[in-house]
RNA sequence: GGGCGAUUAGCUCAGUUGGUUAGAGCACUUGCCUUACAAGCAAGGGGUCAUAGGUUCGAGUCCUAUAUCGCCCACCA
């Protein structure tokens, strides 16, 4: 028997690993139509945050539920290297210690990176654990392990081979503190103060100058020329000319490029090609040479003279006093402007020229961009706007800059000697080459997770059987990173989509909407609310809380509010046990089903083919508001107090066969307490996780005029509460299931009576009034009537219009105009009893 | 500058292809310790759906503007 009250420590404690251990989390039964989903890979970075129990848990809900419904589900879980992120966090470990990366070296701190990832893993997949998640551990992926490592070789080499990959001096966003290359979509723009510092470049030979304006005057010493508009009157003549450059005092030449704005500024730009992407391309237009000023660790170079060492805050501070006195500065111009930072790191990104290497990726997008036009092959959003956000980022792709300076992660099989290169698989057996030292970025890897799991590039059983994978989940804020280049890999090397639906879902914020951070130190840990209301309160919160693609703020109140839903559950499962005792496959029976048994089926029924329904679409918050209104409105507030009355072997089946319904539907969102009750039932398979769904039944279709008599008992109940009436008599004409009032109402059936006696009369309608002693509720009444009788006219008097309409009658739905019709007959029939009252 | 989203009850949010008098949880009011549950039961109050137009027999829902908030992208010499 139950206790009590619902204890989610109890109920969860070990339930896990019974699943695991059975071997429930299997996939594999190659009887069965194939399910796959690959979860998302965490980084082993660190513990798992809110986001990832949400992600997680409408994963888990999937799976849970296909598998019920009969299909072989795999759900494949793995975790990401994380590359720049987990060496960041390495090195500060053993900065701890005193210990250098670079004094260990890269085998040594390789080692330390895999002992980290090893206890990081342990820890996440404990906390997968206590998510209740059906992962199937069988397949477990790593991002650096042998089956992706293998994948990413084979991917590089083939678009090395076909001109997708390429190795080129370029200008990239270069991070100081982690001194590595990043993507365009590793730097995050944030409105910083600056300046505009405006200087005097002098013209050869001469007193004028222009009047050069700069973001970052330190730069100055990469200048190799300045442009103007070729168009722009006032600096035409100049072009061809030179002008000295502020402390090195060497010439460089005014150039004409339509880069330089009229518009903007004083029209007049320094041109720094080894620091600015734009600069890179005008320097290429004039065959202008790069300079590069900074060392790695953003410190001037021996380029910038005398500030050599300094670190570039640090000169732009020198350099423009010593301007200043020297009467080079004009003026100094404050403004607030985007300043690029890293993500990781959130040091500003310094533009950069550096030799790194490339996937071409126009042609790549261009392929994704064409597939989603084919409706069958397209990769599906739900909601389906986020579609224009991987198309946006396709359409306005560069080149991907994938080599990273870093030793944590695949390193790039490419292998140099003198001034060849050889990219394949396996090194080059002839001695003398050498490895190139840098590793791809994390994501290169990631892109390839959907079919690399599988045991990509080999044609494996498991890879023709799982992929495309029926649903990605993840979060819209990571579309450009992966869902992008997983689709766009997926396409290249499978001719296939990576996935046929991508659910998406937002951000967790805290309760007052701002995004949970660290640095706020508002974040919530999934596994303190589990301890405190229990994994299925989460998930059911999670789940159920939002709308699809939709931001979700984090509410304590509302988890519980779950527990207590919980425990409604709990106790209306401890009634039908307690009910139900003698009760077993022999006399389980769904014959001479009573009234209020039909009722309850019928409502079943319908509820079983609505959350099926949006279980489908993902729409999760309906499933659980359906379920939650059946449970506590239909089934414990009417259903259970109406069996009390008639608790024979069929009222005992239906409560049987209702709460064993209820546990599956709510199985897939709640997969704990629905299980512990679930084992206590006398009818039942091994576990709930490998028993069927419930399937609507036309022959528990049925209708029944309880709806009505329902109505009436809650009138009733109100009258009696407005009136504080102890003892009544119900006077009517005509009347149904005056067993069930009788009960419900705890009125004596001899009170129901078919003559009116001198009492006082509240009218209900035509048919039926209340009749009880109350000589000082005279003037309360009449009062009430009259409100009645001017609602019921305001109502007619609408209803009445509305159907004088001919276009609504001729081109509403019939159902709805013949409602409409019925609801104006009654409320007419009603006021008609008033009216009789009042007289 | 471009794109996307949000604006519904005191708070947090739902609202499927337009269709009765717009829903839920929490909070609030009144009455109840009724042997499944007082973390509960019974009944109730509370919204001119951001604003202004339009389409329609009918608009929270579709269209066009506007406002406020948020996100993404581009620009920023």
């Amino acid at each position: 028997m139950l206790d009590k009250k619902y204890d989610h420590k109890q109920v969860e404690d070990g339930k896990y690993e019974n699943w695991k251990n059975k071997g429930y989390f299997n996939s594999g039964d190659i009887s069965k139509k194939p399910y796959a989903i690959v979860i998302p890979p965490p980084n082993v970075t660190g513990k798992l945050h809110l986001g990832h129990a949400w992600n997680t848990t409408l994963q888990d809900i999937m799976i849970r539920y296909k598998k019920m419904n009969g299909y072989d589900t795999l759900w494949l879980p793995g975790m990401d290297h994380a590359a720049i992120a987990t060496e960041a966090k390495v090195v500060n470990k053993l900065k701890q210690s005193g210990i250098d990366k670079y004094e260990i070296g890269r085998e040594k701190f390789l080692e330390e990176c895999f002992k980290w990832t090893d206890e990081y893993s342990n820890n996440i997949r404990k906390q997968w654990a206590k998510l209740g998640l059906a992962l199937d551990y069988s397949k477990e992926a790593f991002t650096l392990d042998e089956r992706l490592t293998k994948a990413v070789k084979y991917v590089f080499v083939k678009l090395y081979n076909e001109g997708l990959i390429y190795r080129g001096e370029r200008i990239i966003n270069w991070d100081p503190v982690a001194k590595t290359a990043l993507s365009n979509e590793e730097v995050i723009y944030k409105e910083d103060d600056g300046a505009f510092y405006h200087l005097k470049y002098f013209i050869e030979d001469s007193d004028e100058y222009l009047e050069v304006a700069t973001t970052r005057p330190e730069t100055l010493f990469g200048d190799t020329a300045v442009a103007v508009n070729p168009k722009d009157k006032r600096y035409k003549h100049l072009i061809g000319k030179n002008v000295k450059l502020p402390v090195l005092n060497k010439l460089i030449p005014i150039v004409g490029d339509s880069h330089a704005d009229m518009e903007f500024g004083t029209g007049v730009v320094k041109i720094t090609p080894a620091h600015d992407p734009n600069d890179f391309e005008v320097g290429n237009r004039h065959n202008l040479s790069r300079i590069v000023v900074m060392n790695e660790d953003a410190t001037m170079n021996e380029n910038a003279a005398q500030y050599c060492g300094l670190t570039r805050e640090e000169c732009r501070e020198k350099l423009v006093s010593d301007l200043k006195e020297s009467g080079i500065l004009i003026k100094v111009e404050k403004m607030k402007h985007s300043v690029g930072h890293s993500e990781r790191t959130d040091a500003v990104v310094e533009p950069y020229l550096s030799k790194q290497w490339f996937v071409k990726m126009r042609p790549l997008a261009d392929r994704v961009l064409k597939n989603q036009k084919e409706k069958d092959k397209k990769v599906n959003f739900i909601p389906s706007r986020f579609e224009k956000t991987m198309n946006h980022w396709m359409e306005i792709t560069y080149d991907w800059c994938i080599s990273r300076q870093l030793w944590w992660g695949h390193r790039i099989p490419a292998w140099y000697k003198d001034d060849q290169v050889y990219v394949g698989i396996n090194p080059p057996k002839e001695d003398g080459w050498v490895q190139d030292n840098d590793v791809l970025d994390t994501w290169f890897s990631s892109a390839l997770w959907p079919f690399a799991t599988l045991g990509f590039p080999d044609e494996t059983d498991d890879l023709k059987r799982y992929y495309p994978n029926d649903v990605m989940v993840t979060g819209y804020d990571i579309i450009p990173f992966w869902v992008n280049r997983m689709t766009f890999q997926g396409l290249k090397f499978t001719e296939k989509r990576p996935f046929k639906d991508c659910l998406i879902h937002g951000l967790i914020r805290d309760k007052q909407g701002r995004k949970m951070s660290k640095s706020l130190g508002n974040g919530v840990d999934p596994m303190d609310v589990i301890d405190e209301y229990g994994c299925d309160s989460l998930r059911y919160f999670l789940a159920t809380s939002s709308a699809p693609g939709m931001d979700l703020r984090y509410d304590e109140e509302k988890v519980r509010s779950t527990w207590n839903f919980i425990n409604k559950l709990w106790n209306a499962s401890r009634y039908v046990l307690m009910n139900i005792e003698s009760l077993n496959e022999k006399n389980y029976s769904l014959n001479d089903l009573s009234i209020a048994d039909k009722w309850i089926l019928n409502k079943l029924n319908n509820l079983i083919k609505v959350v099926k329904k949006h279980m489908e679409k993902y729409e999760f918050n309906v499933v659980g508001g359906e379920l939650y209104s059946f449970i506590w409105n239909d089934f414990c507030d009417w259903y259970i107090e109406l069996s009390k009355y008639n608790i024979n072997m069929t009222t005992k089946s239906v409560l049987l066969k209702v709460l064993t319904d209820i546990l599956k539907l709510l199985h897939p969102i709640m997969p704990f307490v629905t299980e512990e009750i679930y084992s206590m039932l006398p009818i039942k398979d091994e576990s709930i996780m490998i028993s069927s769904y419930p399937e609507y039944d036309k022959n528990y279709s049925f209708d029944t005029n309880l709806d009505q008599t329902l109505e009436l008992i809650t009138k009733i109940r109100k009258a009696k509460l407005e009136n504080n009436i102890k003892e009544l008599y119900i006077y009517y004409k005509k009347l149904d299931n005056i067993d069930i009032l009788s009960n419900m109402l705890k009125v004596d059936i001899s009170n129901f009576v078919k003559e009116k006696k001198d009492l006082n009369e509240i009218v209900i309608d035509k048919n039926i009034s209340i009749l009880y002693d109350g000589s000082e509720n005279k003037e309360k009444e009449l009062e009430s009537l009259k409100n009645q009788k001017e609602k019921l006219q305001s109502s007619i008097q609408r209803r009445e219009k509305l159907l004088s309409n001919e276009n609504y009658v001729s081109k509403a739905p019939q159902n709805i105009v013949e409602q409409e019709r019925k609801n104006l007959e009654k409320e007419k029939e009603t006021l008609e009893a008033i009216l009789l009252k009042l007289k």
